[in-house]
DNA sequence: TTTTCTGCAAACGATTTGCATACAC
DNA sequence: GTGTATGCAAATCGTTTGCAGAAAA
C-alpha cells in the first residue's frame, strides 16, 4: 500500500530471484508492484492483470504475465488459488494475519465464494512442518455446501 | 465397496435427483457407481472417468460425463477439488472420517501433491455455520510450501 | 558474451455448447 | 406427450510453447 511497502516487495523479489539464479526484469517487477498497489483487491487472474497493465499502456504480453505468476508463486511471493470458476487466481502471500488467516466458502447451488475470516490453522500447520518436514508458506482453506440464500429458497 | 454401499449411494442418487427435478438415467447411476467402485483411487478426474467407462464398453459421452460431474457436486454427492494440475478432480463426498480429514500438502518448487492425515476442523466448521448460515457438506486443505527433498536440494 | 527473458502467434487441452435424437416421467 | 438428457462434433477459453529478437548478468 504505502510506498516503504512497495519498496520492501520490489527488494524481497530481486533477493529472491537472484538466489533461484533468476534475472530482474521490468516486467517482473511492474507485475508484482500491481500486486502490492491493488492488494484491497483479492485473486487476481492473469487476465486481470494483463487488463490493468493495458490500461497503464504498458507493452508486457500475456505469455509474460503468466509466466511471470508462475514464477512468483514459485518462489513464495505469490499464492496460487482455485475457485473452480475456470482460472488461477493469485494473491500475495502475506504473513498478515488479516490477510493470511480467512476462509472460503463455496455454495455447490450458486457459485457464490464467501469469505470468512478466522483462523485456527496454526497449530495444526506448526504439527505438520514438524511430522512432515515440509516447510508451509500458506494454506488455503475451501468449504463447500449450500450458502443461507439457496437454503432458504429451498424451503 | 460392499454392494450394500453400492446400493445406499444409488438410493441416495435417486432421492437428491428427484427432489431437485433431475431425471435418474443409467449414465448418472453408473459413473456414480464407479466411485463407489474405485472408492480407493481419489481424485478422479473426468478423462479418468471416461477411459473407465470405455474399458466397460461403455456409450457414455464425454460431455455426458462432465454433466453429471457437475450435477453430482452440485448435489453435494461428489466433491470437485482443484490441484492446479490442469484439470477439476473428483471424489466421493463422505462422511468417514478416515477419508474426510485429509488435508494436501502442495511444494510450489516440483509441484509434489502429499496427503496428510489428521483433521482439527470440526469446531471450525460448527463456528462458521454457526455466525454465517453456510451448511458445510465437505473441505478442503492446501498448505503451499516446500517439501523436504526440495528443502534438501537447495542446501 | 552467454544465458535467460520477452512478445508474438500458433498450439494445446480441458471444458462447454448447439443441435437432433432418445429417453425418463 | 412433454421436458429433460444424451451423444456427437464444433466451439470456447485459459494456459503453454516454439522461436527469433532483446535484454540482464
Amino acid at each position: 500500500m504505502s510506498d516503504n511497502h512497495q519498496l520492501f516487495r520490489v527488494e524481497d523479489l530481486r533477493g529472491k530471484l537472484s538466489a533461484g539464479g533468476y534475472k530482474t526484469t521490468p516486467q517482473r517487477e511492474e507485475i508484482l508492484k500491481i500486486f502490492v498497489e491493488y492488494s484491497e483487491w483479492h485473486h487476481m487472474s492473469a487476465e486481470d492483470i494483463y487488463n490493468i497493465l493495458r490500461k497503464k499502456d504498458s507493452e508486457i504480453g500475456l505469455a509474460t504475465v503468466y509466466r511471470a505468476l508462475d514464477l512468483l508463486s514459485e518462489l513464495g511471493i505469490l499464492v496460487r488459488m482455485d475457485f473452480g470458476d475456470g482460472c488461477a487466481r493469485y494473491e500475495l502471500n502475506t504473513t498478515d494475519p488479516k490477510v493470511h488467516h480467512h476462509h472460503h466458502l463455496i455454495c455447490l447451488k450458486c457459485k457464490k465464494v464467501i469469505e470468512f475470516e478466522e483462523d485456527l490453522l496454526d497449530e495444526l500447520e506448526a504439527d505438520i512442518a514438524d511430522k512432515s518436514g515440509f516447510q508451509i508458506l500458506n494454506h488455503e482453506v475451501k468449504f463447500f455446501g449450500y450458502c443461507s440464500d439457496c437454503l432458504a429458497k429451498e424451503a
